[in-house]
DNA sequence: TAGATTGTTAATCGATTAACAATC
DNA sequence: TAGATTGTTAATCGATTAACAATC
Protein backbone atom coordinates (compact mmCIF):
# COMPACT_ATOMS: atom_id res chain seq x y z
CA UNK A 1 0.00 0.00 0.00
CA UNK A 2 2.13 2.84 1.83
CA UNK A 3 0.96 6.52 1.31
CA UNK A 4 0.60 8.27 -2.04
CA UNK A 5 3.85 9.42 -3.45
CA UNK A 6 3.92 11.00 -7.14
CA UNK A 7 7.13 11.04 -9.18
CA UNK A 8 4.57 12.45 -11.96
CA UNK A 9 6.28 13.87 -15.27
CA UNK A 10 9.32 16.04 -13.82
CA UNK A 11 7.77 18.95 -11.31
CA UNK A 12 8.36 18.17 -8.12
CA UNK A 13 5.03 19.01 -7.13
CA UNK A 14 5.76 22.26 -4.49
CA UNK A 15 4.23 21.85 -0.93
CA UNK A 16 0.94 20.56 -0.22
CA UNK A 17 0.42 16.66 -1.32
CA UNK A 18 -1.86 15.78 1.23
CA UNK A 19 -4.33 18.91 0.99
CA UNK A 20 -4.18 18.41 -3.01
CA UNK A 21 -4.73 21.18 -5.98
CA UNK A 22 -5.43 19.35 -8.69
CA UNK A 23 -9.20 20.08 -9.74
CA UNK A 24 -11.03 17.08 -10.10
CA UNK A 25 -13.60 16.43 -13.09
CA UNK A 26 -17.39 17.63 -12.71
CA UNK A 27 -18.30 13.67 -13.40
CA UNK A 28 -16.07 12.32 -11.56
CA UNK A 29 -16.74 14.23 -8.29
CA UNK A 30 -20.39 12.76 -8.37
CA UNK A 31 -19.58 9.20 -8.38
CA UNK A 32 -17.14 9.26 -5.75
CA UNK A 33 -20.22 8.95 -3.06
CA UNK A 34 -20.63 5.52 -5.03
CA UNK A 35 -17.04 4.92 -4.48
CA UNK A 36 -17.06 5.52 -1.21
CA UNK A 37 -20.50 3.95 -0.13
CA UNK A 38 -19.44 0.78 -1.52
CA UNK A 39 -16.08 0.76 0.09
CA UNK A 40 -17.76 0.98 3.71
CA UNK A 41 -19.79 -2.14 2.58
CA UNK A 42 -17.45 -4.15 1.41
CA UNK A 43 -15.02 -2.77 4.69
CA UNK A 44 -17.84 -3.87 7.41
CA UNK A 45 -17.78 -6.85 5.43
CA UNK A 46 -14.74 -7.65 6.20
CA UNK A 47 -12.96 -7.33 2.79
CA UNK A 48 -10.00 -5.90 2.90
CA UNK A 49 -8.37 -5.55 -0.18
CA UNK A 50 -10.00 -4.70 -3.64
CA UNK A 51 -9.65 -4.90 -7.32
CA UNK A 52 -10.41 -1.90 -9.67
CA UNK A 53 -12.38 -4.71 -11.37
CA UNK A 54 -14.34 -6.06 -8.61
CA UNK A 55 -15.02 -2.67 -7.26
CA UNK A 56 -16.43 -1.03 -10.68
CA UNK A 57 -18.44 -3.89 -10.77
CA UNK A 58 -19.99 -3.71 -7.37
CA UNK A 59 -20.24 0.23 -8.16
CA UNK A 60 -21.85 -0.45 -11.66
CA UNK A 61 -19.33 1.00 -13.72
CA UNK A 62 -16.40 0.00 -15.85
CA UNK A 63 -12.98 -0.82 -14.53
CA UNK A 64 -11.52 1.65 -17.07
CA UNK A 65 -13.78 4.59 -15.53
CA UNK A 66 -13.28 3.30 -11.67
CA UNK A 67 -9.19 3.49 -12.10
CA UNK A 68 -9.53 7.12 -14.38
CA UNK A 69 -11.81 8.62 -11.76
CA UNK A 70 -8.75 7.44 -8.60
CA UNK A 71 -6.28 8.62 -10.63
CA UNK A 72 -7.57 12.15 -10.48
CA UNK A 73 -7.14 11.71 -6.75
CA UNK A 74 -3.67 10.56 -6.17
CA UNK A 75 -2.04 6.82 -6.35
CA UNK A 76 -3.39 4.84 -3.89
CA UNK A 77 -4.07 1.58 -5.34
CA UNK A 78 -0.78 -1.14 -5.84
CA UNK A 79 -0.14 -2.40 -9.46
CA UNK A 80 -0.31 -6.39 -9.06
CA UNK A 81 -2.27 -5.99 -5.99
CA UNK A 82 -5.68 -3.69 -6.11
CA UNK A 83 -6.43 -1.02 -3.40
CA UNK A 84 -6.88 -1.42 0.09
CA UNK A 85 -10.60 -0.74 1.26
CA UNK A 86 -9.57 1.03 4.64
CA UNK A 87 -7.28 3.18 2.91
CA UNK A 88 -8.93 4.44 -0.50
CA UNK A 89 -12.32 4.68 1.60
CA UNK A 90 -10.51 7.27 3.94
CA UNK A 91 -9.06 8.85 0.51
CA UNK A 92 -12.24 9.18 -0.97
CA UNK A 93 -14.29 10.62 2.10
CA UNK A 94 -11.08 13.45 2.91
CA UNK A 95 -11.58 14.41 -0.66
CA UNK A 96 -15.09 14.58 -0.17
CA UNK A 97 -14.54 16.61 3.14
CA UNK A 98 -16.61 14.10 4.77
CA UNK A 99 -14.11 13.26 7.77
CA UNK A 100 -15.51 16.70 9.17
CA UNK A 101 -19.42 16.98 9.83
CA UNK A 102 -21.98 19.51 7.95
CA UNK A 103 -24.96 21.10 9.17
CA UNK A 104 -27.69 21.10 6.74
CA UNK A 105 -31.13 23.39 6.97
CA UNK A 106 -34.23 22.60 5.26
CA UNK A 107 -36.53 25.66 4.74
CA UNK A 108 -40.22 24.04 3.90
CA UNK A 109 -41.68 21.45 6.16
CA UNK A 110 -44.18 20.14 3.91
CA UNK A 111 -44.06 16.55 3.09
CA UNK A 112 -40.98 16.46 1.60
CA UNK A 113 -39.46 18.42 4.34
CA UNK A 114 -40.45 16.35 7.00
CA UNK A 115 -39.84 13.01 4.84
CA UNK A 116 -35.57 14.61 4.41
CA UNK A 117 -35.80 15.39 8.03
CA UNK A 118 -36.49 11.52 9.08
CA UNK A 119 -34.30 10.40 6.10
CA UNK A 120 -31.80 8.22 7.89
CA UNK A 121 -28.93 8.77 5.00
CA UNK A 122 -28.26 11.55 6.69
CA UNK A 123 -26.73 11.23 9.75
CA UNK A 124 -25.19 8.07 8.61
CA UNK A 125 -22.97 10.31 6.54
CA UNK A 126 -22.05 12.69 8.95
CA UNK A 127 -24.95 15.80 7.93
CA UNK A 128 -26.53 16.90 10.86
CA UNK A 129 -29.99 18.64 10.22
CA UNK A 130 -30.22 21.55 12.49
CA UNK A 131 -32.79 23.35 11.54
CA UNK A 132 -36.06 22.46 9.52
CA UNK A 133 -38.02 26.11 8.68
CA UNK A 134 -41.13 27.01 7.41
CA UNK A 135 -43.39 30.69 7.16
CA UNK A 136 -46.26 29.03 7.76
CA UNK A 137 -47.90 29.99 10.92
CA UNK A 138 -49.62 25.88 11.41
CA UNK A 139 -46.36 24.25 11.05
CA UNK A 140 -44.11 26.55 13.07
CA UNK A 141 -43.59 24.86 16.27
CA UNK A 142 -44.74 21.53 15.85
CA UNK A 143 -42.06 18.60 16.50
CA UNK A 144 -41.32 16.17 14.67
CA UNK A 145 -41.10 12.82 16.26
CA UNK A 146 -39.76 10.58 12.85
CA UNK A 147 -36.47 12.38 12.93
CA UNK A 148 -33.04 10.91 14.29
CA UNK A 149 -32.76 13.94 16.17
CA UNK A 150 -35.42 15.36 17.44
CA UNK A 151 -36.45 19.08 15.63
CA UNK A 152 -39.12 21.75 15.96
CA UNK A 153 -39.81 23.71 13.53
CA UNK A 154 -38.70 26.93 13.38
CA UNK A 155 -39.18 30.28 11.28
CA UNK A 156 -37.02 32.31 8.94
CA UNK A 157 -35.89 34.53 11.05
CA UNK A 158 -33.72 31.16 12.67
CA UNK A 159 -31.61 30.89 9.51
CA UNK A 160 -28.78 33.55 9.74
CA UNK A 161 -27.92 32.73 13.41
CA UNK A 162 -27.95 29.21 11.93
CA UNK A 163 -25.84 30.25 8.99
CA UNK A 164 -23.75 32.75 11.30
CA UNK A 165 -23.03 30.81 14.35
CA UNK A 166 -21.81 28.29 11.92
CA UNK A 167 -24.17 25.69 12.43
CA UNK A 168 -25.42 25.24 8.38
CA UNK A 169 -22.93 24.86 5.78
CA UNK A 170 -26.12 23.83 3.35
CA UNK A 171 -29.17 25.04 2.84
CA UNK A 172 -32.27 22.54 1.32
CA UNK A 173 -35.15 24.26 -0.37
CA UNK A 174 -38.33 22.16 0.06
CA UNK A 175 -40.86 24.68 -0.81
CA UNK A 176 -43.47 24.79 -3.39
CA UNK A 177 -41.87 26.52 -6.83
CA UNK A 178 -43.49 29.32 -6.21
CA UNK A 179 -41.34 30.57 -3.02
CA UNK A 180 -37.91 28.45 -4.34
CA UNK A 181 -36.59 31.45 -5.79
CA UNK A 182 -37.37 33.69 -2.55
CA UNK A 183 -36.07 31.15 -0.46
CA UNK A 184 -32.76 30.74 -2.25
CA UNK A 185 -32.10 34.21 -2.33
CA UNK A 186 -32.61 34.27 1.57
CA UNK A 187 -30.13 31.32 1.68
CA UNK A 188 -27.39 33.15 -0.12
CA UNK A 189 -27.84 36.53 1.73
CA UNK A 190 -28.17 34.33 5.12
CA UNK A 191 -24.17 33.36 3.86
CA UNK A 192 -25.02 29.99 2.30
CA UNK A 193 -23.30 28.77 -0.53
CA UNK A 194 -23.83 24.87 -1.04
CA UNK A 195 -27.84 24.72 -2.13
CA UNK A 196 -30.00 21.50 -2.58
CA UNK A 197 -33.12 22.33 -4.34
CA UNK A 198 -36.39 20.48 -4.71
CA UNK A 199 -38.81 22.51 -5.98
CA UNK A 200 -39.76 22.28 -9.72
CA UNK A 201 -38.78 25.50 -10.32
CA UNK A 202 -35.97 27.22 -12.77
CA UNK A 203 -33.66 28.87 -10.18
CA UNK A 204 -30.62 31.52 -10.48
CA UNK A 205 -28.09 32.05 -8.14
CA UNK A 206 -25.50 34.22 -7.75
CA UNK A 207 -21.44 33.18 -8.63
CA UNK A 208 -19.85 30.89 -6.47
CA UNK A 209 -22.55 29.44 -5.43
CA UNK A 210 -23.19 25.98 -5.88
CA UNK A 211 -26.34 24.64 -6.56
CA UNK A 212 -27.75 21.03 -7.53
CA UNK A 213 -31.23 20.03 -8.44
CA UNK A 214 -33.43 17.24 -7.79
CA UNK A 215 -37.04 17.89 -9.95
CA UNK A 216 -39.53 14.25 -9.62
CA UNK A 217 -41.14 15.54 -12.03
CA UNK A 218 -37.85 15.76 -14.61
CA UNK A 219 -37.49 12.14 -13.65
CA UNK A 220 -40.53 10.97 -14.27
CA UNK A 221 -40.80 12.64 -17.50
CA UNK A 222 -37.64 11.43 -18.99
CA UNK A 223 -38.71 7.90 -17.95
CA UNK A 224 -42.13 8.61 -19.89
CA UNK A 225 -40.28 9.63 -22.97
CA UNK A 226 -38.52 6.35 -22.73
CA UNK A 227 -41.54 4.50 -22.15
CA UNK A 228 -43.05 6.29 -25.11
CA UNK A 229 -40.06 5.23 -27.09
CA UNK A 230 -40.68 1.50 -26.21
CA UNK A 231 -44.62 1.91 -27.39
CA UNK A 232 -43.44 3.05 -30.78
CA UNK A 233 -41.08 0.73 -31.54
CA UNK A 234 -43.21 -1.70 -30.20
CA UNK A 235 -45.48 -0.64 -32.76
CA UNK A 236 -42.89 -0.55 -35.30
CA UNK A 237 -41.37 -4.42 -35.12
CA UNK A 238 -43.39 -6.09 -32.63
CA UNK A 239 -40.54 -9.07 -33.56
CA UNK A 240 -38.50 -9.75 -30.67
CA UNK A 241 -41.42 -9.88 -28.68
CA UNK A 242 -40.28 -8.60 -25.49
CA UNK A 243 -43.16 -8.80 -24.05
CA UNK A 244 -43.31 -6.75 -21.15
CA UNK A 245 -47.24 -7.76 -20.64
CA UNK A 246 -47.92 -10.62 -22.66
CA UNK A 247 -51.62 -10.62 -22.30
CA UNK A 248 -52.19 -7.33 -20.93
CA UNK A 249 -55.12 -5.15 -20.81
CA UNK A 250 -57.66 -6.40 -18.44
CA UNK A 251 -60.48 -4.91 -17.12
CA UNK A 252 -59.25 -3.65 -14.25
CA UNK A 253 -58.83 -4.41 -10.27
CA UNK A 254 -60.41 -1.17 -9.06
CA UNK A 255 -58.61 -2.14 -5.09
CA UNK A 256 -56.08 0.41 -5.17
CA UNK A 257 -56.46 3.88 -5.87
CA UNK A 258 -57.65 4.09 -10.02
CA UNK A 259 -57.56 7.77 -11.00
CA UNK A 260 -55.12 8.23 -13.89
CA UNK A 261 -56.88 11.43 -13.95
CA UNK A 262 -55.09 15.02 -14.21
CA UNK B 1 -43.14 26.74 -39.15
CA UNK B 2 -43.55 23.36 -41.59
CA UNK B 3 -43.32 20.50 -40.40
CA UNK B 4 -39.64 19.01 -40.14
CA UNK B 5 -37.65 17.68 -43.54
CA UNK B 6 -34.26 16.42 -43.70
CA UNK B 7 -31.99 17.24 -46.63
CA UNK B 8 -28.85 15.94 -44.25
CA UNK B 9 -26.49 14.17 -46.27
CA UNK B 10 -27.76 12.03 -49.22
CA UNK B 11 -29.94 9.18 -47.64
CA UNK B 12 -33.75 9.97 -47.99
CA UNK B 13 -34.84 9.33 -45.18
CA UNK B 14 -37.69 6.97 -45.23
CA UNK B 15 -41.34 7.24 -43.67
CA UNK B 16 -42.02 8.23 -40.35
CA UNK B 17 -42.09 12.41 -40.14
CA UNK B 18 -44.81 12.93 -37.81
CA UNK B 19 -44.01 9.87 -35.30
CA UNK B 20 -39.98 10.66 -35.43
CA UNK B 21 -37.42 8.34 -35.83
CA UNK B 22 -34.45 10.29 -35.07
CA UNK B 23 -32.87 9.71 -31.81
CA UNK B 24 -32.68 12.40 -29.10
CA UNK B 25 -29.67 12.98 -27.33
CA UNK B 26 -29.94 12.14 -23.64
CA UNK B 27 -28.80 15.34 -22.68
CA UNK B 28 -31.44 17.16 -24.32
CA UNK B 29 -33.77 15.01 -23.28
CA UNK B 30 -33.31 15.97 -19.56
CA UNK B 31 -33.92 19.60 -20.40
CA UNK B 32 -37.09 19.13 -22.26
CA UNK B 33 -39.16 18.96 -19.46
CA UNK B 34 -37.51 21.93 -18.64
CA UNK B 35 -38.33 23.67 -21.29
CA UNK B 36 -42.39 22.80 -21.16
CA UNK B 37 -42.46 23.44 -18.12
CA UNK B 38 -41.36 27.21 -18.79
CA UNK B 39 -43.57 27.01 -22.13
CA UNK B 40 -46.87 26.00 -20.40
CA UNK B 41 -46.00 29.25 -17.28
CA UNK B 42 -45.44 31.73 -20.39
CA UNK B 43 -48.78 30.56 -22.25
CA UNK B 44 -50.40 30.72 -18.95
CA UNK B 45 -49.24 34.17 -18.44
CA UNK B 46 -50.52 34.78 -21.91
CA UNK B 47 -47.32 35.03 -23.69
CA UNK B 48 -48.17 33.82 -27.50
CA UNK B 49 -44.40 34.37 -29.04
CA UNK B 50 -41.07 33.85 -27.49
CA UNK B 51 -37.44 34.32 -28.67
CA UNK B 52 -35.23 31.31 -28.16
CA UNK B 53 -32.75 34.29 -25.79
CA UNK B 54 -35.95 35.21 -23.42
CA UNK B 55 -36.78 31.32 -23.54
CA UNK B 56 -33.34 30.08 -22.67
CA UNK B 57 -33.00 32.64 -20.34
CA UNK B 58 -35.93 31.65 -18.39
CA UNK B 59 -34.87 28.12 -18.55
CA UNK B 60 -31.46 29.21 -17.40
CA UNK B 61 -29.63 27.99 -20.44
CA UNK B 62 -28.24 29.63 -23.33
CA UNK B 63 -30.04 30.16 -26.44
CA UNK B 64 -27.16 28.52 -28.51
CA UNK B 65 -28.02 25.08 -26.54
CA UNK B 66 -31.82 25.69 -26.48
CA UNK B 67 -31.79 26.51 -30.29
CA UNK B 68 -29.41 23.08 -30.89
CA UNK B 69 -31.56 21.22 -28.56
CA UNK B 70 -35.14 22.30 -30.30
CA UNK B 71 -33.36 21.34 -33.59
CA UNK B 72 -33.56 18.08 -32.65
CA UNK B 73 -37.56 18.00 -32.57
CA UNK B 74 -38.24 19.67 -35.42
CA UNK B 75 -38.20 23.05 -37.15
CA UNK B 76 -40.71 24.61 -35.15
CA UNK B 77 -39.45 28.46 -34.88
CA UNK B 78 -39.93 30.93 -37.16
CA UNK B 79 -37.25 32.37 -38.48
CA UNK B 80 -37.03 36.33 -37.44
CA UNK B 81 -39.99 35.98 -35.39
CA UNK B 82 -39.93 33.09 -32.42
CA UNK B 83 -41.52 30.22 -31.46
CA UNK B 84 -45.09 30.32 -30.54
CA UNK B 85 -45.60 28.99 -27.67
CA UNK B 86 -48.59 26.82 -27.56
CA UNK B 87 -47.39 25.20 -30.47
CA UNK B 88 -43.65 24.30 -28.99
CA UNK B 89 -44.92 23.19 -25.91
CA UNK B 90 -47.43 20.75 -27.48
CA UNK B 91 -44.66 19.79 -29.78
CA UNK B 92 -42.93 18.80 -26.82
CA UNK B 93 -45.45 17.29 -24.35
CA UNK B 94 -45.94 14.90 -27.50
CA UNK B 95 -42.18 13.67 -28.06
CA UNK B 96 -42.14 13.71 -23.69
CA UNK B 97 -45.06 11.14 -24.12
CA UNK B 98 -47.10 13.65 -22.01
CA UNK B 99 -49.76 13.67 -24.12
CA UNK B 100 -51.48 10.65 -22.57
CA UNK B 101 -51.69 9.43 -18.47
CA UNK B 102 -49.10 7.25 -17.40
CA UNK B 103 -49.82 5.24 -14.05
CA UNK B 104 -47.04 4.87 -11.52
CA UNK B 105 -46.01 2.61 -8.76
CA UNK B 106 -44.57 3.64 -5.95
CA UNK B 107 -42.88 0.58 -3.48
CA UNK B 108 -42.32 1.58 0.43
CA UNK B 109 -44.75 3.70 2.07
CA UNK B 110 -41.99 5.19 4.57
CA UNK B 111 -41.86 8.65 5.01
CA UNK B 112 -40.53 9.17 1.40
CA UNK B 113 -42.79 6.94 -0.24
CA UNK B 114 -45.84 8.62 1.52
CA UNK B 115 -44.23 12.47 0.65
CA UNK B 116 -44.25 11.34 -3.07
CA UNK B 117 -48.04 9.96 -3.16
CA UNK B 118 -48.99 13.29 -1.72
CA UNK B 119 -46.27 15.23 -4.18
CA UNK B 120 -49.14 17.60 -6.13
CA UNK B 121 -46.26 17.64 -9.38
CA UNK B 122 -47.34 14.38 -10.30
CA UNK B 123 -50.81 15.23 -11.34
CA UNK B 124 -50.65 18.28 -12.34
CA UNK B 125 -48.28 16.49 -15.27
CA UNK B 126 -50.24 13.70 -15.82
CA UNK B 127 -49.01 10.98 -13.62
CA UNK B 128 -51.03 9.35 -11.42
CA UNK B 129 -50.04 6.90 -8.72
CA UNK B 130 -51.86 4.03 -9.52
CA UNK B 131 -50.55 2.12 -6.21
CA UNK B 132 -48.27 2.59 -3.10
CA UNK B 133 -46.88 -1.24 -1.83
CA UNK B 134 -45.39 -2.10 0.91
CA UNK B 135 -44.07 -5.21 2.47
CA UNK B 136 -44.88 -4.08 6.40
CA UNK B 137 -47.80 -5.06 7.89
CA UNK B 138 -48.04 -2.18 10.20
CA UNK B 139 -48.44 0.00 7.39
CA UNK B 140 -50.43 -2.08 4.69
CA UNK B 141 -54.30 -0.94 4.39
CA UNK B 142 -53.58 2.54 5.91
CA UNK B 143 -55.19 5.34 4.21
CA UNK B 144 -53.25 8.18 3.22
CA UNK B 145 -55.10 11.57 3.70
CA UNK B 146 -52.69 13.96 2.25
CA UNK B 147 -52.77 12.38 -1.64
CA UNK B 148 -54.04 13.76 -4.46
CA UNK B 149 -56.22 10.90 -4.77
CA UNK B 150 -57.05 9.16 -1.63
CA UNK B 151 -54.96 6.11 -1.33
CA UNK B 152 -54.69 2.56 0.00
CA UNK B 153 -51.46 1.14 0.85
CA UNK B 154 -51.17 -2.35 -0.70
CA UNK B 155 -48.95 -5.51 -0.53
CA UNK B 156 -46.28 -6.35 -3.03
CA UNK B 157 -49.03 -9.09 -4.36
CA UNK B 158 -50.62 -6.03 -5.84
CA UNK B 159 -48.34 -5.04 -8.44
CA UNK B 160 -48.62 -7.38 -11.21
CA UNK B 161 -52.26 -7.21 -11.78
CA UNK B 162 -51.38 -3.30 -11.60
CA UNK B 163 -49.08 -3.83 -14.83
CA UNK B 164 -50.83 -6.23 -16.45
CA UNK B 165 -54.24 -4.42 -16.09
CA UNK B 166 -52.34 -1.69 -18.12
CA UNK B 167 -52.79 1.11 -15.14
CA UNK B 168 -49.16 1.10 -14.21
CA UNK B 169 -46.35 1.60 -16.80
CA UNK B 170 -43.80 3.52 -14.26
CA UNK B 171 -42.18 2.06 -10.81
CA UNK B 172 -40.60 3.67 -7.91
CA UNK B 173 -38.28 2.37 -5.73
CA UNK B 174 -38.71 4.30 -2.01
CA UNK B 175 -37.41 1.38 -0.19
CA UNK B 176 -34.47 1.33 2.26
CA UNK B 177 -31.15 0.09 0.42
CA UNK B 178 -30.94 -3.54 1.72
CA UNK B 179 -34.22 -3.69 -0.41
CA UNK B 180 -33.86 -2.16 -3.35
CA UNK B 181 -32.41 -4.78 -6.08
CA UNK B 182 -34.76 -7.51 -4.51
CA UNK B 183 -37.87 -5.09 -5.35
CA UNK B 184 -36.14 -3.81 -8.40
CA UNK B 185 -36.52 -7.17 -9.90
CA UNK B 186 -39.90 -7.74 -8.99
CA UNK B 187 -40.48 -4.69 -10.67
CA UNK B 188 -39.11 -5.85 -13.83
CA UNK B 189 -40.50 -9.06 -13.62
CA UNK B 190 -44.05 -7.62 -13.40
CA UNK B 191 -43.10 -6.38 -16.59
CA UNK B 192 -42.28 -2.23 -15.96
CA UNK B 193 -39.21 -1.53 -17.80
CA UNK B 194 -39.38 2.36 -16.45
CA UNK B 195 -37.71 2.91 -13.16
CA UNK B 196 -36.84 5.55 -10.95
CA UNK B 197 -34.97 4.35 -8.11
CA UNK B 198 -34.59 6.90 -4.66
CA UNK B 199 -32.78 3.83 -2.97
CA UNK B 200 -29.23 4.97 -1.96
CA UNK B 201 -28.21 1.54 -3.36
CA UNK B 202 -26.13 0.56 -6.73
CA UNK B 203 -28.63 -1.56 -8.79
CA UNK B 204 -28.32 -3.86 -11.92
CA UNK B 205 -31.22 -3.66 -14.42
CA UNK B 206 -31.70 -6.37 -17.64
CA UNK B 207 -31.27 -4.38 -20.96
CA UNK B 208 -33.70 -2.67 -21.83
CA UNK B 209 -34.82 -1.46 -18.59
CA UNK B 210 -34.08 2.28 -18.24
CA UNK B 211 -33.47 3.54 -14.43
CA UNK B 212 -33.35 6.58 -13.31
CA UNK B 213 -31.38 7.78 -9.90
CA UNK B 214 -32.11 10.12 -7.16
CA UNK B 215 -29.81 9.89 -4.04
CA UNK B 216 -29.76 12.47 -1.76
CA UNK B 217 -27.17 11.33 -0.44
CA UNK B 218 -24.94 11.95 -3.47
CA UNK B 219 -26.10 15.16 -3.45
CA UNK B 220 -25.53 16.44 -0.57
CA UNK B 221 -21.72 14.55 -0.65
CA UNK B 222 -20.89 16.90 -3.74
CA UNK B 223 -21.95 20.04 -2.11
CA UNK B 224 -19.82 19.05 0.76
CA UNK B 225 -17.24 18.64 -1.64
CA UNK B 226 -17.46 22.13 -3.00
CA UNK B 227 -18.23 23.39 0.49
CA UNK B 228 -14.67 22.20 1.29
CA UNK B 229 -13.43 23.32 -1.16
CA UNK B 230 -14.60 27.13 -0.90
CA UNK B 231 -13.08 26.25 2.86
CA UNK B 232 -9.95 25.53 1.44
CA UNK B 233 -9.53 28.39 -1.19
CA UNK B 234 -10.45 31.17 1.65
CA UNK B 235 -7.53 29.23 3.53
CA UNK B 236 -5.26 30.09 1.00
CA UNK B 237 -5.87 33.39 0.06
CA UNK B 238 -8.47 35.31 1.39
CA UNK B 239 -8.46 37.99 -0.73
CA UNK B 240 -11.44 38.65 -2.45
CA UNK B 241 -13.21 38.87 0.99
CA UNK B 242 -15.97 36.90 -0.73
CA UNK B 243 -17.61 37.87 2.03
CA UNK B 244 -20.70 35.21 3.00
CA UNK B 245 -23.38 38.10 3.64
CA UNK B 246 -22.99 41.29 1.38
CA UNK B 247 -25.50 43.42 2.44
CA UNK B 248 -28.91 41.61 1.77
CA UNK B 249 -30.86 40.73 4.72
CA UNK B 250 -34.58 42.52 4.55
CA UNK B 251 -36.75 41.70 7.97
CA UNK B 252 -39.15 39.78 6.14
CA UNK B 253 -42.17 40.06 4.34
CA UNK B 254 -43.83 37.20 4.83
CA UNK B 255 -46.25 37.80 1.72
CA UNK B 256 -46.05 34.46 -0.06
CA UNK B 257 -45.39 32.91 3.62
CA UNK B 258 -48.77 31.01 3.69
CA UNK B 259 -48.49 27.46 1.21
CA UNK B 260 -44.99 26.29 1.84
CA UNK B 261 -46.06 23.20 2.53
CA UNK B 262 -47.75 20.75 0.68
C1' DT C 1 10.68 -14.79 -13.01
C1' DA C 2 5.64 -15.04 -14.23
C1' DG C 3 1.22 -13.31 -13.32
C1' DA C 4 -1.69 -9.68 -11.92
C1' DT C 5 -3.32 -5.17 -11.81
C1' DT C 6 -2.60 -0.32 -11.62
C1' DG C 7 -2.04 4.39 -13.66
C1' DT C 8 -1.64 6.63 -18.00
C1' DT C 9 -1.97 7.38 -22.83
C1' DA C 10 -4.31 8.01 -27.07
C1' DA C 11 -8.54 7.43 -29.61
C1' DT C 12 -13.30 8.03 -29.66
C1' DC C 13 -17.47 9.82 -28.57
C1' DG C 14 -20.90 13.18 -27.14
C1' DA C 15 -22.08 17.83 -25.51
C1' DT C 16 -21.38 22.70 -25.65
C1' DT C 17 -20.48 26.94 -27.76
C1' DA C 18 -19.91 30.62 -31.14
C1' DA C 19 -20.77 32.21 -35.44
C1' DC C 20 -23.44 32.83 -39.48
C1' DA C 21 -26.13 31.73 -43.62
C1' DA C 22 -30.91 31.08 -44.39
C1' DT C 23 -35.16 33.24 -44.26
C1' DC C 24 -39.15 35.29 -42.17
C1' DT D 1 -35.69 46.25 -48.29
C1' DA D 2 -33.82 46.19 -43.45
C1' DG D 3 -33.97 44.02 -39.16
C1' DA D 4 -34.61 40.03 -36.46
C1' DT D 5 -34.10 35.41 -35.29
C1' DT D 6 -33.92 30.66 -36.45
C1' DG D 7 -31.54 26.28 -37.72
C1' DT D 8 -27.10 24.56 -38.86
C1' DT D 9 -22.23 24.28 -39.18
C1' DA D 10 -17.71 23.92 -37.41
C1' DA D 11 -14.70 24.39 -33.48
C1' DT D 12 -13.96 23.35 -28.84
C1' DC D 13 -14.34 21.11 -24.78
C1' DG D 14 -15.02 17.31 -21.56
C1' DA D 15 -16.03 12.43 -20.68
C1' DT D 16 -15.57 7.67 -21.89
C1' DT D 17 -13.21 3.76 -23.49
C1' DA D 18 -9.62 0.53 -24.82
C1' DA D 19 -5.15 -0.70 -24.65
C1' DC D 20 -0.78 -1.18 -22.58
C1' DA D 21 3.55 0.07 -20.29
C1' DA D 22 4.89 0.32 -15.58
C1' DT D 23 5.49 -2.24 -11.62
C1' DC D 24 4.13 -4.84 -7.63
Amino acid sequence: MSAARAPRTSVPALGTDAVSTRSIPPATVARLPVYHRVLTQLSDAGVALVSSEDLASACGVSSAKLRKDLSHLGSYGTRGVGYDVRFLAYQISRELGLTQPWGVVIVGAGNLGQALVSYRGFASRGFAVVGLLDSNPDVIGRELPNAATPITVGTMADLEPLVRSGQAQIGVIATPAEAAQDVCDRLVAAGLRSILNFAPAVITVPEGVEMRKVDLAVELQILAFHEQRRAEEQEVSPKAAAGPIPGAQTPVAEKLGEAINA
